[in-house]
DNA sequence: TATAAAAACGAACATACGTTCTTTTAATAA
DNA sequence: TTATTAAAAGAACGTATGTTCGTTTTTATA
């Protein structure tokens, strides 16, 4: 044989990204098999050379959309607010919201950032700095007005966003609890953990 | 050759048990060669059968002690305190200093349940369930005592838990942050979190 | 000291992997 | 309608992997 009726670029690069996805979400990276991704998307292992040049570039290719889109998003989200209180607010929800939606993307982009070479990591790792920033600036903003009580602000930091990406390891939006109590909870739970004595909630 | 001048079964299953441990913190379950495990040992691959079973039997006797030793620690360490506050405070003391200690076995815990065999994974599974037990008991009876205002219990559990293990992803004990400094901020974010209106910290 | 067990070697096995290459056919552009 | 390009098949390559096995030598036991 050879093409396939109905065979299209577009739609081939789309199912093996999804599949990709969703079998590295399962598998782990080293674990999935080339040939298993092939099976998934109806393919020969050697077709998936049309439209990927190395496994890794896969992997990577992955992890980079999902933090650029992260990066969007999170700059959208917070264009608007200026109040620290309110920044922070609209960070937890947005970050909440986003890692539910995107949970194999997050694991992914955690678990996996061993399985990528020396300088594919190194862009990704930016990227999450970059990220952590956001954050970042609005405790410092709010630490400044004396809003927050925050003894370090890169260690808090830290400790927010595992706090809140911690949820994506078992969050089941079928589940008992639904996202706008999760969002509600958590987002008591960090603003009550940061403010200061004076400020009000 | 054949057996060499000083070996000795229990050092030898010690190092396989240390390097094991630190080539899968390093590359994964996956990616890690028993060659390569062997040549750090200092052995022929099929060497190490003399000590292992498989090599999923290697990982899952690493994650299993790990798992065992934690609660077996935490039992320890809630024996005293009866208030729930100070129960919480030695939780959160205890928990990050073990994880700091174990940061290695504690990645892998959790990084490479995916990798363990079903009924292997079932085990671990139910083993962390206890563990989140322990915390859920002290929220519960915090809760009751009207110390504690939580919305929904395990999900709180949950939460800290997230924010406390995640600590062991960065932490570098010869940092900028000293260890008793990340507890002091830890049990701050966390009481503080947790404390209904009426409580004193 | 003689004997059994333990711990290592070294070679090999079957299999699976990521990837390349040639060929064939479908889709698209001229 | 013809020529070109894109997308697939299918076979193959070199290599690496987990594991087994027979042999040899050291350690421990009686």
């Amino acid at each position: 044989m050879s093409r396939t009726v109905g065979s299209s670029g577009e739609k081939t690069r789309a199912a093996i990204a999804e599949a990709g996805l969703q079998l590295i979400y399962e598998h782990g990276y080293e674990a999935m098999t080339l040939r298993q991704l092939a099976r998934t998307v109806g393919l020969q292992p050697g077709s998936l050379y049309n439209h990927i040049a190395t496994k890794q570039e896969l992997l990577f290719d992955l992890i980079h959309d999902h933090m650029t889109r992260l990066m969007k998003n999170v700059d959208a989200v917070l264009a608007g607010d200026v109040d620290p209180i309110d920044r922070l607010k609209a960070f937890v929800a947005f970050h909440l919201a986003y890692h539910i939606e995107r949970k194999r993307e997050v694991f992914i982009g955690f678990a996996e950032l061993r399985s990528l070479e020396r300088e594919n990591r190194r862009v990704i790792v930016d990227l999450r700095r970059d990220y952590e920033d956001r954050l970042c600036d609005i405790l410092n903003e709010g630490a400044k007005q004396g809003l927050f009580n925050i003894p370090d602000v890169r260690v808090t930091a830290y400790a927010i966003l595992a706090m809140l990406t911690g949820i994506c390891t078992w969050f089941d939006p079928k589940g008992r609890v639904s996202q706008v109590a999760l969002i509600d909870l958590h987002t008591q739970l960090v603003l009550q953990g940061v403010l200061s004595d004076g400020a009000a909630a």
